[in-house]
Parts: C-alpha cells; structure tokens; sequence
RNA sequence: GCCGAAGUGGUGGAACGGCAGACACGCUCGCCUCAAAAGCGAGUGAGGGAGACCUCGUGUGGGUUCGAAUCCCACCUUCGGCACCA
C-alpha cells in the first residue's frame, strides 16, 4: 500500500501514505492542543481515563504496552465523542529495580540513562500510538518533584504508626540483592528476575497494610471490578475466623497460644506443634531432646524454602520432651516441632487434631501419635482424616453437640476460663517497604543516637538520592547509600546533635501507589496532590490494567488511598471506581517475553502498515479482556480495511446518483459499534464497521448524494476511536469541522431500525423449514396462514395436527405438530 | 487438594433461549498484468447428491424447554489463582 504510489492507473484508495498522513495530524494536534484537558471546566460532566504507566526499561516499548493503550485511549476518545471532559494523562514508573537493572546492564548512572530512556519512549515510541494523552500532566516518579511526595506519603504513614521498623522472616532476592514484599515473591520466585528467594531474618520498613485487611476486604462490596480480581484480593487476604486456645507447658506453665479454625475438636488434640523458630522451643525443650531438637531446627532453616514448596514432602519433626496440658480435658500432650507449622501465620503453634485434620493424620501416623474421634465420622478416622460436618462425641458435656454450634460453645466456655479467645487471622503479610538498592527514594527517617528514629521534617523534603559513582547493589544487606557519607551523616531533627540516615530506599510500588492522585495536580510544587482539583477529579473512573498488578499495584493503591482518607487528605476511600483488566498478547501461545524469543517490536509495524492499522488490527484479535495471540496476516488484513474506507470516500463522487437506499444498515451498525464499544468489545465494533463498509460499497449506487455523504460521515465518525488519524483525515476529505475528535458520537434511532417486512423464520417441531417475508406486526393468525401455504412447511404439516405454536413477533413461528 | 474461567470450521473469533460459524486470516478459482505484487470478484464446517436440496455438526453424557453453543447436573481437557494457612 505504501509502496504503490507509482503510476495512474492506481485507483486514489491507494494513494496514501500513514506515515505522511500520521505526522501531520499529530502536528495540527499539538497546535491546536487538542488534547490539553481543562481541569476546571464545569460545564461538561469529567471523566478520568487512567491506564497505567509504563517502567523506562531496555527492552523499549512492546506489543503489549501498544495493546493496553490502544483499548484505554479508545474508551477515552469514545467518552470524549460522547461529552464526557475527559482527562488521559500519562508517564513514568522511572524508579525501581527495572530501570535499574537496565542502567546496572549497560553500566550508566541511572540518572542519567533514565531521563535519556524516557524521552525515547515519549517522543520516538508513545507519540506515534496517536493516544490523546495530555502531556502537560506528565508525572516521572524519579524526578524530585513526584518523589518528594512520596517521601512525604511515608512520613505521613510513620505519624500514623503505619509505618514500622521490625525484625522479621523476610524473602531476599539473592540476585536483585534486596529485600521483596509477600506479594513480590510469585511461587517463591523473584516477580522481577525469577530468581528463587530465600528467607532471612532482618530488620526493615513495613507499612501495616494488615490493620486494613477487613476494611481491604468490605471496600471490594460497591466497586465496578471484575470478579476475578476481587476474588483473588479476597484470596490473598485469606481472612479466617477461628479461636486462640491456650495450652499450658506441663511444669513451667508457658501458655502456649494455638489458632484454630476448629475449637469444636479440642478433645481431640492429642499433641501440639510448634513452629521450628517458636520463641518457646528453647525454653521447653528437655536436655535429652536438644540435640535432636538442634538438629531439625538446623535442617529446616536451611533447606526451607525449596523443600517447604514441594508438594507431598514427607512429614517430619522432632519432639521436644515436654508436655502441654488439654485445655479441654486436661490430657498431658507431647509438643512437638514441625516445619509444617508455618511461624509466619497464626501464631506459629497449633493443636494437632489427627482424626479430623489431613496434615495432622499424616503426622500422627508417622510418629505414632493418638488418633482421637471427636466428631462423628461415617467412616471412622484411623486410615483418613474426617473434615465434615457431625455431631461432637469424646467431648464431655458436648457430646452430640452439632460440630458447627461446638465451635461457637466451646470457645465461649474456654474463654470464661480464660483460656481462648475468638480470633480472626490473614493470610496477608505487612508490606515490606525496605530495598537495599540505589533506584529509588530514600526512606526519609533519622537515627539519632540520643532520640532514637525520627521522620525527617516534611519541609525538609526531598531527601535528595545522591548522584554516586558506585550504584550496583551490596549483596551486604545494604544499599549503595550505606557507603556514601556525605548522604548519611547528617543531623537529628530533635536535638542538632549527629545522626545517620535510614540508607534503604522503598519499593517502586510505593511510587505507584498514588501516582494517579497527582497526575491532576502536576502544577502545584507546595502540596502532593491540590485539594479542589482531586475532589473534581478523583476517584478515577476507569482503570485499565494487567492482572497481574492484582495483588500488587491495585491493592497497595487501595490501601494507601484508604490511609489518606483515614487521615483527612481525602473525602473518597477507593481509587479506581471501575478497573479492567486487558488480556495478554500472546505468541505462538506464549506470553511474549525476552527469555522465550517471541517478542514483537510495535515501531516495525506501525512503520509498515501506519499505527492505525496496527492499533486497530490489536483491537480487532479478539475480546480485549482476554488473551490474544498475535498474527502478522491479521494486520494486513485491517490495513486493508482502512484502505477501503479511503477508496470509499475518494471516489465517492463517482457515486450518489441512485433513486434512494435502504439506510438501516447505519442505524444498526452505530447501534453494534456503540455496544461494542461499551463492553470493551472492541473486535465486535470493527468487524461491524467493516460489514457497514462493505455494505457502503455495494449500496452506493441506490444511494442518493446525501445519503452516501451521511453513510461516510457516520464511518468515519465511529472509526475516530479506534483509527485517530485516519479519521481525522477522512473527515477533513468528507468536509467535515476540525476534528472529528470534537465531534459527537453518533446516536441510532431505533424507528429507523423499525421496517415494513421482516424475515419471519418458521420452524416445525423446532426445526427450522422455511424463511418468510412478511409485513412488520404481522399476526400470528396470518403468520400461521402464510407458513401453512409454504410449500416448504407443507410435507412436515402434512396430514398433521397442528397442536401448539410458538409466537415470537416479527422473528419466528415455530409449529408443533404430531 | 481448594477457588475460578474457558472448550464453536484449517486459524482468530461472532451469535446475552429463536436462521450456528457474522467479520477477518488462510486457502482455491477467476479478472487485471508481458509477468508478478497490489487490487477486485466468486467459493470455502463435514458428509451425500448431477441438481433445487438432504443428513450430521458448538469437548463428552444426561436434563430443562416447542426450541439449547447459550440455562441446570455430572464428567473430560486446557488455562489462571491459592496451597502444609491450622
């Protein structure tokens, strides 16, 4: 298409160029700022039109980014269309382990290669998308001025007890050299490098997200999400409701606490486990039994993370010596260690009930522990576990008690004794903020030797990431900074005195995690995000994103935005009132991704075939919520479309001169590409764009001039989402008023839908016999008439009773004969 | 193991209880051309028939219904999430 320009004989529809017509296009746009949005406009209804941003990495911008921009500006372009105010802003996740990985390959400062990556990313690939992205409002979360605030966001979590520096077991990444959160660590994988973590004990930043896990979980009730992602947040919460049961250390008295979800079969604890690193193992554990004890904690902190993954590993464990009393029966117990007891869930110690726990079966039966029955079990409990319902027995004065009442009874009579109290635990961990890496902001707290840890003073903000000559990560458990002096030695805020800086910067997901509260207020150096404009402008009112950010992105934001609401920055609670997540663009069946060779460069196709073609060929794959695979035939194929549609409307002279057609086609089709359009059905929309385009072919000639001209106008209207360019050129060619971005969306009129015949299907015995065309509110008494006449429908009806019919107006008789 | 989604031509997919396979890709034939590319036109689920047409057909088996790709139950397969979470 490109290449044929030669000669006359060509037909006009191939004389253009995308190139040609794309970079002028985007010029006119940038003169006109056609896509400067006015914040404070009042007197359209706003629409806040988030899609995330991307991280500046090496790889450059793929298929994918092009995929999910292309489905999120063409919502925003159709709200637009619609006149809807709308705001698409975008920009940089320049801070983090990705961009600094490239920098560490490449062996420049990331300072320096960042800015560099981000402006290749803007001016050489973004621009070309045609996307309406209004760059007055760009935000780069490793300049000063975006991460300035998200140093303020932590002082503000440090003020609220929110955030806390703690020991605990946490995930190192022993390539990326650094700390991970819970949810950073994807089947005891390295989300960033695939490298398997391990576990070390240490101390660093966490932000209490877990004093949010209820209100994390009732905030997901009102949101317009999809249900997957709700159920996966209501999965990696993993609220439970159970009780604490205490069981006492025979002699020493040590309360061991239990969490259970199941106190209905404390008289069947015939044992207690703790975990490997329970603080009370020391203590309890006999002379004789230390060694042994020693032993198991040695091997199990070692091999842990590898073999604890493993699927059916054996059981193992080793027993203490000491004893624990029932509180139920008062029964001496054995307390064992067992690495199946996890110490980070629960309280790290459990009761042990084998007759009606798997875990607990397979253990007892290896080392020969009791097997006690205390709910009724159809089939015993000696070679399985029974886990359902029944009546309690070998439970004292609740016997015969239905096991779902026992767990409320028995824990209420435990805790009039004080021993038990209701609980609820999560399986959500507190988010490790910490990482011992360059790229990233520094924590803004100050040890003090005299006044201990202190925020640094917010009008002191930023706290500056130094330019350093050495940025590779330590391996040491500490950041790069940890070297740099004239970074750490500073002053305390409290007393002038000598002081050192906290040397870790934070996860790139704190930078994310509030990104969308400033894109508005980009202007404003005195304030995070301007209190007038964010009440205009937030909660944003769709969100377009990867499923993967599921418990990563889109539950840090949540959590944050319910923190400044809590602490009055904000009126709203929830971020992302409607949130879709785009599907994956595969190849050959696979993620794309480097390791697998299978990655497609957008710049070679929007080079060859416009970005238009290649937008909405991306679009046309197939429903934009799922996966799709990628195929080059098929952008071929939409080029060709678009090519159709500029033959359509340059020969369009040519044509005109007919008595009048039947226009229901175009009501249909705005009816089609509407829908489509609202359901993210995108395919659905283009290929009816397509059949109207054919349709325009073949009907032209019936068609008078003003009906062609209106067939044209409302094809390139409803293509203006999809393909911007060469929208805006064929509305330019058609006559039409500068732009056709500004124009409105076209509406159908459903009594223009309405016609004088209609298809009537006749069916006999739900079998389809013969098709009629009939008058529009034709009766059945006369639909009945006409199909008995039906030479078709006659040898079915023939000699037959016909005993019931099956009446859908204007579509379909259906006769029951027999 | 638990939770969830999905199975439709050679391929991507369409059809929100009423004509299965729209729209494309691919392929075949034709037009145009010295030739090719591009473009345009016709055909294209399977089987049968010279033919207007007939039969079968939406993972498998049941069910609901006048009528099921669509709703319900069971199973199979694939994919995703969680997983020794007490």
């Amino acid at each position: 298409m490109v290449q044929s320009v030669e000669a006359g004989t060509r037909t006009t529809d191939e004389r253009f160029d995308p190139r040609e017509i794309e970079a002028k296009w985007r010029q006119v746009w940038e003169e006109t700022d056609l896509y400067r949005t006015d914040l404070r406009r009042d007197d359209l209804l706003k629409y806040y039109n988030l899609m995330e941003f991307p991280y500046p990495s090496a790889e450059g911008l793929h298929v994918g980014h092009v995929y999910t921009y292309s489905g999120a500006d063409t919502n925003g372009r159709y709200k637009r269309m619609q006149g809807y105010n709308v705001f698409e802003p975008m920009g940089f996740d320049a801070f983090g382990i990705h961009s600094e990985n490239y920098a560490l390959k490449v062996g420049i400062n990331p300072m320096t290669l960042t800015a560099r990556t981000v402006d290749r990313y803007r001016n050489e690939q973004m621009s070309r998308i045609g996307a309406m992205w209004d760059w007055s409002h760009e935000v780069n979360t490793s300049q000063p001025d975006y991460y300035r605030w998200t140093q303020w966001l932590f002082v503000q979590m440090y003020k609220a007890g929110l955030a806390v520096r703690k020991s605990a077991p946490v995930n190192w990444c022993p390539k990326d050299l650094t700390v991970l959160a819970n949810e950073q660590v994807i089947n005891g994988r390295c989300e960033r490098c695939d490298t398997e973590v391990v576990q070390r004990e240490m101390t660093q930043w966490f932000f209490k997200i877990t004093d949010y896990a209820d209100r994390l979980l009732e905030g997901l009730e009102g949101l317009d999400w999809p249900d997957v992602s709700k159920r996966l947040q209501r999965n990696w919460i993993g609220r439970s409701e159970g009780a604490e049961l205490v069981f006492e250390v025979e002699g020493t008295g040590d309360p061991i606490r239990c969490f259970t979800t199941r106190p209905d079969t404390v008289f069947g604890a015939t044992y207690v486990v703790l975990a490997p690193e329970h603080s009370l193992v020391g203590k309890i554990t006999t002379p004789e039994q230390r060694a042994s004890v020693e032993q198991y904690k040695m091997a199990t902190s070692h091999e842990k993370e590898i073999e604890r993954l493993s699927l059916d590993k054996e059981k193992t464990g080793a027993f203490t010596g000491a004893y624990a009393i029932n509180p139920a029966n008062g029964e001496r117990v054995p307390i064992w260690i067992a690495d199946y007891v996890l110490m980070t869930y629960g309280t790290g110690a459990i009761m042990a009930v084998p007759a009606h726990d798997e875990r607990d079966h397979e253990f007892a039966r290896k080392f020969g522990m009791r097997i006690v029955e205390v709910i009724e079990s159809p089939e015993g409990v000696q070679d399985h576990a029974y886990t359902g319902p029944g009546p309690m027995r070998n439970s004292g004065q609740f016997d015969g008690t239905p096991n779902d009442e026992g767990k409320r009874v028995v824990t209420e009579w435990l805790a009039s004794q004080g021993k038990a109290r209701p609980t609820v635990t999560y399986r959500l961990r507190d988010w490790l903020i910490s990482r011992q890496r360059y790229w990233g902001p520094p924590i803004p707290i100050v040890y003090c030797d005299t006044c201990g840890e202190a925020p640094v003073p917010e009008e002191q903000l930023p706290v500056l990431l130094p330019e350093v000559e050495n940025f590779r990560p330590a391996g040491t458990g500490k950041s790069p900074l940890a070297t740099v002096e004239e970074f750490y030695k500073t002053e305390c805020p409290k007393c002038g005195g000598a002081a050192t800086r906290e040397t870790d910067v934070s996860d790139t997901f704190l930078d994310s995690s509030w990104y969308y509260l400033r894109y508005p207020s980009t202007e404003f150096d005195d304030r995070p995000f301007d209190p007038e404009l964010t009440r205009k402008w937030l909660p944003v009112d769709s969100y377009m994103g990867g499923k993967e950010h599921i418990v990563l992105h889109h539950l840090y934001s949540r959590f944050v935005t319910k923190v400044l609401h809590d602490l009055g920055h904000l009126a709203f609670d929830e971020p992302f009132q409607r949130l879709r997540l785009h599907g994956m663009v595969t190849k050959d069946g696979a993620k794309m991704s480097k390791s697998r060779g299978n990655v497609k460069n957008p710049d070679e196709y929007m080079e060859q075939y416009g970005a238009d073609a290649f937008r909405a060929y991306l679009l046309f794959m197939g429903p934009y919520e799922d996966d799709n695979e990628f195929n080059v035939n098929g952008v071929q194929g939409v080029a060709r479309f678009l090519g159709r549609v500029y033959s359509l409307v340059d020969t369009r002279d040519q044509y005109g001169q007919g008595q009048g057609a039947d226009m229901r086609t175009l009501h249909r089709t705005v009816e089609r590409v509407t829908r489509g359009l609202d359901d993210l059905r995108y395919h659905t929309s283009i290929a009816a764009l397509m059949e109207m385009s054919n349709w325009i072919g073949s009907a032209r000639e019936q068609m008078t001039a003003e009906q062609l001209q209106d067939a044209l106008e409302h094809l390139v209207l409803m293509l203006a989402p999809i393909a911007p360019f060469t929208a805006e050129e064929l509305w330019s060619r058609l006559g039409g008023p500068y732009s056709v971005h500004g124009q409105k969306w076209p509406t159908f009129d459903p009594s223009a839908l309405a016609t004088e015949t209609v298809t009537l299907v006749v069916q006999v015995n739900g079998k389809v016999c013969d098709r009629l065309e009939v008058p529009a509110g034709t009766s059945q008494e006369d639909a009945t008439v006409a199909a008995m006449e039906s030479a078709r429908v006659q040898p079915y009806t023939d000699g037959k009773q016909v005993r019931k019919a099956v009446w859908v107006p204007d579509k379909l008789l259906n006769l029951v004969v027999g």
